[in-house]
DNA sequence: CGCAATTCCAACCAGGTAGTTGCAATTGCA
DNA sequence: TGCAATTGCAACTACCTGGTTGGAATTGCG
């Protein structure tokens, strides 16, 4: 054996990242995930297969980075706000994983490959949205965390729906931010109350 | 003068209406537009320019369509709500709209050409909204309709997401659109009583 | 150093692309 | 029926694409 192959993978794939979220499935041009990968085009071939199975590596690698880096963490609705506020900075520094979903969603209509493996990564979400608000409806949490992905997702894709907004770019920015974090706070506070109805008058 | 010249722009205008929603614009195929509308390709080039400009009249006229269509009416925030569940119906029976604007946001990333127009269509809109619920804010009136058309947008692009949901395709479907409802609905009302402070305890 | 696995290089293939052009056929008003 | 505008047809240009191939160069273990 020689060379080392491991990094060959990796830089081919931090490329592909890079080049499939600017341009999509069928827009990306294998020769340019190469040469800025400064490796030869074979390479891809080789170690990926075909431009799909490339695509399928890099959106799941980044579904994983992503996942693991904004958790769901504490307890009660604020905290839950909290995590939709974190969502949200993470997805506007980088753009990268909601793109990648979007395009996947147009271009693919939904026949994903890694079907069966999203829906385990997603089900370890929705288990963390059960321990920080616990006794919600398991189809509750489920609606609540699609809800808080769509909107921190869909909000570095779809830039034009922000001439709704006055004020520099920032501060829209800052603005939708808050006004998604307090929509998700409100939605786990009222899924909260449907789980213990009526436990005494609540102080305050 | 001869020939209904009209007829042949409203042929290629509904065959590409049909090709971007379902190719976006890089993946469009400018042949396949001609043919599907049983026309000429140079009546293309001849009409609309190049297929950037025929994406843009295809976006645009699909644009005021939807925002025709589901009007904003009634009066209070359950009438909101309703307006959030008349949309995401558009846009689950139909969502030629939500891909293009999604396909826009991916592949021009927000360079739109209409940007202007875009921005004017979206303010009726705005002005619809601070209608049914007099006396919030126009930035949160703003805030409130972004959301409610990603939440609805964002469903039928997004097919993936409902591996949270369980049950039948149409169960996952009638179980969405109750909660955006529900949702809406709920931000309509805590921005209500924001722009009213305590007027006397309300009776129920 | 020897040698096998890994990589680069450069050319190649078959197919598809947006957009153009010249010409003949069709249309419908006057 | 005449005639000008509109259209269909079919070929063409210039270029780009994913994917493959053969041979030479590089690497690092033993």
């Amino acid at each position: 054996m020689a060379w080392n192959t491991e990094r060959t993978r990796e830089l081919l794939l931090a490329a592909a990242t890079e080049e499939f979220s600017a341009k999509g499935l069928a827009g990306a041009r294998v020769d340019r995930i190469a040469a800025a990968a400064g490796v030869n085009k074979e390479r891809i071939y080789q170690y990926f297969g075909k431009k799909d199975e490339l695509f399928d590596a890099v959106l799941a690698a980044e579904m994983v980075r992503v996942m693991t880096e904004v958790p769901i963490t504490g307890s009660g609705p604020v905290a839950f706000g909290e995590y939709a506020g974190r969502l949200f900075d993470r997805h506007t520094t980088d753009g990268v994983l909601p793109r990648l979903l979007f395009w996947e969603g147009l271009e693919r209509g939904g026949d994903t490959v890694s079907r069966a493996t999203r829906s385990d990564h997603c089900a370890i979400k929705v288990g963390q949205v059960l321990e920080v608000l616990p006794g919600i409806d398991r189809t509750d949490a489920a609606d609540l965390l699609i809800t808080v992905i769509t909107l921190c997702d869909g909000w570095p894709v779809l830039p034009q729906i922000d001439t709704l907004l006055a004020g520099s770019s920032a501060d829209r920015t800052t603005r939708r931010r808050a006004f998604i974090v307090r929509t998700a706070t409100l939605l786990a506070e009222a899924l909260a109350a449907d789980a213990k109805p009526a436990p005494e008058a609540a102080l305050n």
